[in-house]
DNA sequence: GTCTATAACTAGATAGAC
DNA sequence: GTCTATCTAGTTATAGAC
């Protein structure tokens, strides 16, 4: 396995669970096991790290979820909110296995990203992967024509918060799903309690 | 104007703004005109500061908002889940009185606390505020009784998750609304926009 | 209470030997 | 490509004069 690879590995699980800003190059590469000068070797400096981590993933994961989002767009039926949003399930869950725990990672690396670094991130992702962002809006759209551009952008942002909130944290709440109601849940189980709540969310009644 | 309180006040702008990891303490000195020394005279340390940021706050709300949906639970008439919600409208708003921009501080403040510092937020706020949260849940579960406690744990969950992190980048979404739509909001425009969404989350239909 | 000075440490980045 | 050693700049925190 490359230094490089094994880099990409040890930072991920890093940047996820401790933030980008929180995660020092020193704890990445002892973890790595590799030289403290071989990030900047490899990768120039921390921020291009960061970009490699998510892109890896981003080159993963785009290409399936354009595909998804798309068909729903090209099919003749009107898909319902639920099957939009359903549409992210397998994408998100190939992630496992092309890396273990891939999907919980990946989610909560999305949420880190929103939230540290002020949003270089987010510029990072919308500018390098827009026909994702282009796609979805379009089958939502076709689910819910009767929503306004405006509606719909604050309902996906909304969405958008819930889905990333929830990943970023979700170590915390299936510990606690176990502890107090004795449920083992995963984070496909996960995904699907948040998927009728979301869906029903950017369903709601407008209001003006 | 005390000491104190120029820290305080600088250091909650900069922390809801760039995080409690990414401000510095001289950051917060050098905004407030005081002496670097000043915060360990006053607060002790780093932490102690970000608590002290938090409790100025939370002692402002907690009082109104357990009292406000105190009296969902004793009133006799079942609740809508849009009452629920909309009990929070007024204690959130009164922050603005208290000081200025004081609802969208603490409400970014409260998303930082949850993300950064690894949860040390989350505990500080369930353990000194735990009459807040009961009161919450007891009038959640008096609006939609058929929801079960797990149920209701993810629910609640995803809707904090919705609030604070719309809230952590309220700056933004107001700009966008403005640049993108034409559409002045303010702080209470965004949170009218939230509670439909958040309100039909918690209300969708039960999933097992 | 407020200041200067500084301790003690950690960060990201790099020069240069191998 | 990989290593050691080091640089520069930043961090929190504190001791001690005023």
């Amino acid at each position: 396995m490359s230094t490089k690879n094994k880099i990409l590995d040890a930072a991920e699980v890093l940047f996820a669970d401790k933030g980008f800003n929180g995660t020092s190059l020193r704890e990445i590469t002892s973890q790595a096991e590799v030289n403290l000068a071989a990030v900047n070797y490899h990768f120039g400096s921390k921020k291009e790290l960061i970009k490699a981590v998510m892109s890896r993933y981003m080159n993963e994961l785009a290409p399936l979820l354009e595909s998804a989002l798309g068909e729903l767009c090209i099919d003749e039926a009107k898909p319902s909110l639920i099957e939009v949003f359903s549409a992210f399930i397998e994408p998100l869950l190939h992630l496992n296995t092309f890396k273990n725990n891939g999907t919980s990672t990946f989610l909560q690396l999305l949420g880190r990203g929103y939230t540290d670094s002020q949003g270089f991130l987010r510029w990072f992702l919308t500018t390098q992967y827009p026909n994702v962002f282009d796609n979805f809006t379009a089958a939502v759209h076709k689910a819910y024509p009767e929503l306004s551009a405006e509606e719909m952008f604050w309902r996906l942002h909304f969405t958008m918060g819930t889905i990333v909130f929830t990943m970023s944290s979700s170590d915390a709440l299936i510990d606690i799903a176990l502890n107090d109601f004795d449920r083992e849940v995963d984070i496909a189980g996960v995904i699907k309690q948040v998927i009728p709540y979301v869906a029903a969310g950017v369903a709601a009644p407008i209001v003006r």
